[in-house]
This record gives C-alpha cells, structure tokens and sequence, in this order.
RNA sequence: UCCUCAGUAGCUCAGUUGGUCAGAGCACCUGACUGUUAAUCAGGGGGUCCUAGGUUCAAGUCCUAGCUGGGGAG
C-alpha cells in the first residue's frame, strides 16, 4: 500500500493524499461509510458507489465471525466477492466491540472472550486470531485487536488499557508479518493509539505506532463521552507525533463538524455510524444544518428533502414526504435518509479536498462549522 | 317491549372484596444517537372515569333512573 500526500493547507495541518490498495485509490480525507454486517445499512451496493461516491467501506470482524461465519466468507472467495463490492473495505478488530459489548465478555491479557449476542456460544479473540480472521474477511485494510478505553477511566486503568494494546499491536503486527494475504491482492495492518484523555498515555502510544511503522495508524478510544475540546486536544497531540507520510484515521468520529475540526488537525479517514443510525432515526444531515425530520413543521413542507443535495434522492423527494416514511416506519424512509446523510458526508469530505487543494480551507471551514452547528 | 353485556386519555383497554385508582400500550409532541447487540431509546402533554341522583367517613368501583352502543329473546 502506498500513500502520497499531495496537497497540504496552509493555515492548518489538513492535507490530501492518495491512499492505493489492492482495490485501487483512495482519495483522502476520506469518509467510509460503516457496513458492520456486510452491508451499508439501508444503503445497496450500487447506490453507494455510484450516487454516494463512496470510495471504501467498513466491516466488522466480530461481527462477520458470528455471522455468516468464516466459512462462507472463504467459501464466497472473501467479503468482497460476497457482497458484491469492488472497491476497498476496512476491517474494524472488534475492539470497539470490547467496548460496547462489554456486558457478555472477558477481558484478559491473552484476548476478549465474548459469549455471543446472538447464541451466548463462547469465543475468545486474540490479537493473532483476529488477524487470522481478517485475513479470511479479506480487508484490504485490517485494523489491530485493542481495547477501546471506556470514558472516564481513571489514569490507572487507562495506562493499564493502553499498555495492552500496545502489547497486542505487537502481538498481531507478529502474526500479520508472518502471514499471507488469502486472496490474491495486498492487505495492510493498522495500529490504534489509546491512552483515553491523559496526553502523557496518548504521547507514549502514539510514540510506539511510530515506531511500529506500519502503512497507517489509527486513533481510537475518542467521541466516547468525553468533552469535544478534548477529543481534539488529544487529536492535536497524537497528530503531532504520528507520522505526516502515513495516513491518519481517527476511529469511530464524528459529527461533520467534528470532521471538518479534524480534518484541519491533520485526520485523513473517518468512519461513523451517525448518517445511517441517525438518518434511521430521522435526522438529517444538511448544508445548513441538522433538521429533524419527525418534527411537526415538516409535514407540510413540500421542498425537496434538500435543494442541490449529494444523492438524487435530495430532489426527487419532499421533506412532507420522507417525514411521512420516517413516522411510518416505512422501510423506504430508512433508505432514503441512510442515503441521503452517507452522500452528505461524502459531499462534505470531497468538498474539503477541493478546498485545500484551492487553498481556501480555513475559511470554508469556518463557515461550514457555523452553518452545520446550527439545528434547523 | 323485555333480558343481557358494555361505556375510564385521540384509539384499544387494565383497574383486585369501595380507601396512593387516575394507569398501560398505541397515537401525538419533543429529545437523544459518534470504530452499530439500535428501522432504537428516553421524556412530555392529554381524562368532570357516559349523565343525574342516592348509600357511605370515603364511589370508575355499590344502588336507582336515564342516555349511547353490542348481543339475545319476542
């Protein structure tokens, strides 16, 4: 894999770059919409590359372990194949799942033990595991087994917590290196940095990704509850360490304000669930802010969902219309705001790059700050 | 005409032997949602308990009459 740095912004540490893997360019800052199980929920394969633009997605490797199980995936010549995608995919470790799932697992030093959420059956994930399985996933992009820190943890924890992710890096880093792809195409290994909000923790991980040198790194253990000042504080500090010619993927974040904020840090890849869990739920994600669909004062509002919007369906249908869908728990009004905010982010990613490459990104980026804040 | 059952929130209904009995679900309104266990979750407004009398310290709860609706008999 091969990443280029094309274009850098004068007044703030944003860049460009050319991210190249085994299923061609990547165009950075980049947004990937996130396909847990295989599939952009609500969102089909042709409408993503084709009216989303989307250039990579994500995948998750807890996830497609329990279902549909390594067996199908190898069977069907890898996730690629299987879902009908051609372009790249990103393999999250199940590490956020540490996290989230943390009710039905085990934390220990050789891995997580996680009763599943779908048959209580019992597996234990290691940091070799999970690359092994990645492998069998196919990711062009495979991310290390961490541990995403919960918030607040205190400075004990957290330096426990971070420690071991350094430990499994090395651990899986080890078992990447010693293992081929399955499929015929390259496959990278990305480290995470943890350390929660401590700069001491998040300099010493930081500082051993560096060391690791591998094709990109990872920021993780952010946008889970802590203040915005400082996800960003960590954002700037963590940046200032890893190195300027490997892209940069700030895990998990964000909102579009928190994109562009980031962006302007030095943030090259993102990836969230907020434009398809929220666009289930009915918020909209627009140039001017963010309008909730469900509310009263659309119901009548015959305007297109939004004038000049990233997908077709931005003028093909009312607001009335997709409020009627959305409070009807009409399978269409998932889709159409799924799709509608995943080809928002997309348009906001893109029209960052066009900024930085005119080199008018700072003051786009404040306008941009202003209007996305506002909630319509 | 008689018998019988029912009448509690916009809707469908819970409310034990009269004493936190003014409740639920849905609907409506509003808010959340950040490497997806979420087409999810949370909060809010809203009722002269059909009407009028009566019994009782106390009545959606018991009694009487009426009104409305369902079922049945003639």
């Amino acid at each position: 894999m091969n990443f280029r740095v094309t274009d850098c912004d004068k007044g703030s540490a944003a860049r460009c770059g050319i991210l190249s893997t085994g299923h061609g360019e990547i165009e950075t800052p980049i947004f990937m919409p996130v396909g847990t199980q295989g599939t952009v929920k609500g969102i089909n394969q042709r409408d993503l590359a084709d009216d989303v633009h989307a250039q990579i997605i994500l995948g998750n490797t807890y996830h497609l372990f329990l279902r549909p199980g390594l067996d199908i995936l190898r069977g069907a010549g890898g996730l690629h194949r299987f879902i009908g995608w051609k372009l790249p995919i990103l393999t999250d470790s199940g590490g956020f799942q540490v996290f989230s799932l943390s009710d039905i697992r085990k934390l220990k030093e050789e891995g997580a033990e996680f009763r599943s959420h779908i048959d209580g059956a019992k597996h234990f994930f290691t940091p070799e595991r999970v690359v092994d399985i990645q492998r069998i996933i196919g990711a062009d992009i495979m991310m290390a087994f961490d541990e995403c820190t919960p918030y607040p943890a205190d400075y004990p924890y957290a330096k426990t917590s971070m420690e071991r992710t350094l430990r499994w890096m090395d651990r899986g880093l080890k078992r990447f290196s010693n293992t081929d792809p399955v499929y015929d195409y390259e496959q990278v290994f990305f480290p995470i940095v943890q350390g929660s909000i401590y700069p001491e923790l998040r300099r010493q991980s930081a500082e051993r990704m560096a060391e690791a040198g591998c094709p990109g790194n990872a920021i993780g253990g952010l946008a889970v509850g802590e203040p915005v000042t400082q996800m960003y504080e960590m954002i700037h500090l963590v940046n200032s360490i890893l190195p300027e010619d490997k892209p940069r993927y700030l895990m998990g974040v964000g909102t579009p304000v928190n994109i562009l904020e980031s962006i302007a840090l030095g943030v090259d890849m993102f990836d969230c669930v907020m434009p398809t869990r929220n666009g289930r739920n009915g918020s909209i994600f627009t140039r001017n802010g963010q309008i909730n669909i469900k509310n009263e004062k659309w119901k009548a509002d015959y305007s297109p969902i939004e004038e000049g919007g990233a997908s077709f369906v931005d003028e093909m249908f009312s607001k009335a219309y997709l409020r009627h869908l959305i409070i009807s728990k009409e399978i269409l009004g998932a889709q159409i705001s799924s799709l509608h905010n995943v080809a928002f982010y997309l348009w906001l990613v893109r029209e960052a790059r066009s900024k930085i490459k005119e080199g008018t990104f700072a003051g786009w980026k404040k306008e941009m700050v202003e209007k996305l804040s506002k909630k319509v």
